[in-house]
RNA sequence: GGAACGAUGGCAGAGCGGCCAAAUGCAUCCGCCUUGAAAGCGGAAGGGUUCACGCCCCGGGGGUUCAAAUCCCUCUCGUUCCGCCA
């Protein structure tokens, strides 16, 4: 959410900067929110002064009582209660703008960072690197789906998933669940060194969701447990950011640095019959997720490092990808600034998103309350997030089988993986 | 699931309904002393909002009252005991 005090002091400014994001709703709830924060301040001036009424005359009370003066106390008491009846008045009145205000503020989306390239939509998304490792051909081996081959090698049975679970789960078996399982621990420990493992909850409170933003307004993709008001976790995103929630953090504790393993669980609503088949977009998966909560001033530096780190595992698998950069018209509604890794699958024929670093500078933070205090200085300062996927499993995994895939139909994992395979090279039909 | 108790500033820990934004200790910061440090002495210092006056914040929410950290209700969390159980 953005900082009320910044639409009233610099009202252009930020009304220059959702310009960029080519949306005209976003210009109409700006204005709005400009509107309820003037009348809300003049509410607040009245009340509060009635409140102040209230607490000299109360003062009043008390000290006419100890001096006896029972009649004077009670003209007093009659005093207060008359400006106490002002002040609910106008409470009431606080509390229905106030909340007015906060709806159009969670609306509006962050202010994208100056360098965010202008855009109106997704094909205006600028590559920034890449395609590395693309061949200049596929062969017709590797113009398999990954789920044709995967099925047939006998490591990926989502037939028997929706047996278990219904449509949109997976299930691999074999060296598939341990190809899975590899990924995951190739991402933890390639961040190990400089991100502390985290294992968190992955059913989370309310209060929990709606910090990072997915409530109220996406409740319709996350798995709800309504009976103890529990929801399962979109991403580790949730439960890492919230870790600080509500925390006023040491300037020296900053940057933290976290990352977490954790299954992902998305209701896919409105995307029923899409990308059904495999493993590219399902209600269940693994991801590795690595987030920092940073100084304002460490951020830049940090969304290269994060994006530089997923680019590396990737990269370290051999499997072609791009990195391409978020335009204005495509900005996820929290994002300052963020970058995509896409691998290329030549069965599936296309890119495929499976990785998204992105920073939020503090919009995410003044959400979940998290805040620092600098040495020496008094106040604190709303902290700045990011966070990216080291790995998502499902798609990763899919692009493997299918660039890796041999002429007789064996898929050989990558060398980076064979120790985290048990020391096998190749998934090979029974 | 049942019962009892608890939740106050960075931590610990006081707080008769009015003189409480809140004692005290530790930690922190500044100064004095010292060659330097420790100790000692003196001082500063919670958060939010506001140009400011002020207003709000003692786990969350609600209530009683002229007035609530203090009384009542409720929720959450914690500790202990009982029950149940991987």
């Amino acid at each position: 959410m953005l900082d009320v005090r910044l639409i009233r002091t610099d009202f252009e400014g930020v009304r220059a900067a959702l310009t960029r994001r080519a949306d005209p709703t976003i210009l109409e709830q700006l204005d709005h929110a400009s509107s309820l924060d003037g009348r809300l301040r003049e509410i607040i001036a009245e009340r509060d002064g009635a409140r102040r009424k209230v607490n000299e005359f109360s003062k009043t009370v008390g000290r006419l009582r100890t001096a006896g003066d029972t009649a004077a106390a009670q003209a007093a008491m009659a005093t207060s209660r008359e400006f106490g009846e002002t002040e609910r008045g106008l409470t009431a009145e606080h509390d229905e703008v106030s909340e007015a205000l906060r709806q159009v503020l969670l609306r509006i989306p962050n202010l994208a960072h100056p360098d965010v390239p202008d855009g109106t939509g997704e094909g205006d998304n600028p590559l920034v690197k890449g395609p590395v490792n693309m061949p200049d051909a596929f062969a017709d081996h590797q113009r398999v789906p990954h789920w044709e081959t995967a099925t047939a090698l006998g490591i990926l049975d989502n037939e028997r998933a929706a047996k278990i679970s219904g449509s949109m789960f997976t299930m691999q078996r074999g060296l598939g669940a341990t190809l899975a399982r590899a990924l995951c621990q190739l991402a933890l420990d390639n961040n190990a060194d400089a991100f502390e493992e985290i294992r968190p909850p992955t059913l989370v409170t309310t209060a929990t969701l709606t910090a990072t933003g997915q409530l109220p307004k996406f409740a319709d993709d996350a798995f709800a447990i309504e009976r103890d008001d529990l929801w399962l976790i979109p991403t580790a995103e949730v439960p890492l950011t919230s870790l600080y929630a509500g925390e006023i953090l040491d300037e020296a504790a900053l940057p933290a640095l976290l990352m977490a393993h954790t299954s992902c669980f998305r209701r896919e609503a409105g995307s029923a019959g899409r990308d059904t088949r495999g493993m590219l977009r399902t209600h269940e998966f693994d991801k590795v997720e690595i987030l920092a909560v940073a100084l304002p001033e460490q951020a830049p530096a940090l969304l290269a490092e994060m994006t530089a780190r997923a680019e590396r595992t990737i990269a370290s698998l051999g499997l072609p990808y791009r990195i391409i950069e978020i335009c204005t018209g495509d900005l996820g509604q929290s994002h300052h600034r963020s970058f995509d890794i896409e691998v290329f699958a030549p069965g599936t024929d296309c890119w495929l998103e499976v990785s998204s670093v992105s920073w939020f500078s503090d919009y995410q933070a003044r959400r979940a309350d998290i805040r620092f205090r600098r040495r020496g200085k008094s106040g604190t300062e709303i902290a700045h997030t990011l966070n990216g996927s080291a790995l998502a499993v499902p798609r990763v995994w899919a692009a493997i089988i299918e660039n890796f895939r041999q002429p007789d139909a064996s898929v050989t994992i990558p060398d980076v993986l064979v120790p985290y395979m048990r020391g096998a090279t190749s998934i090979a039909p029974r």
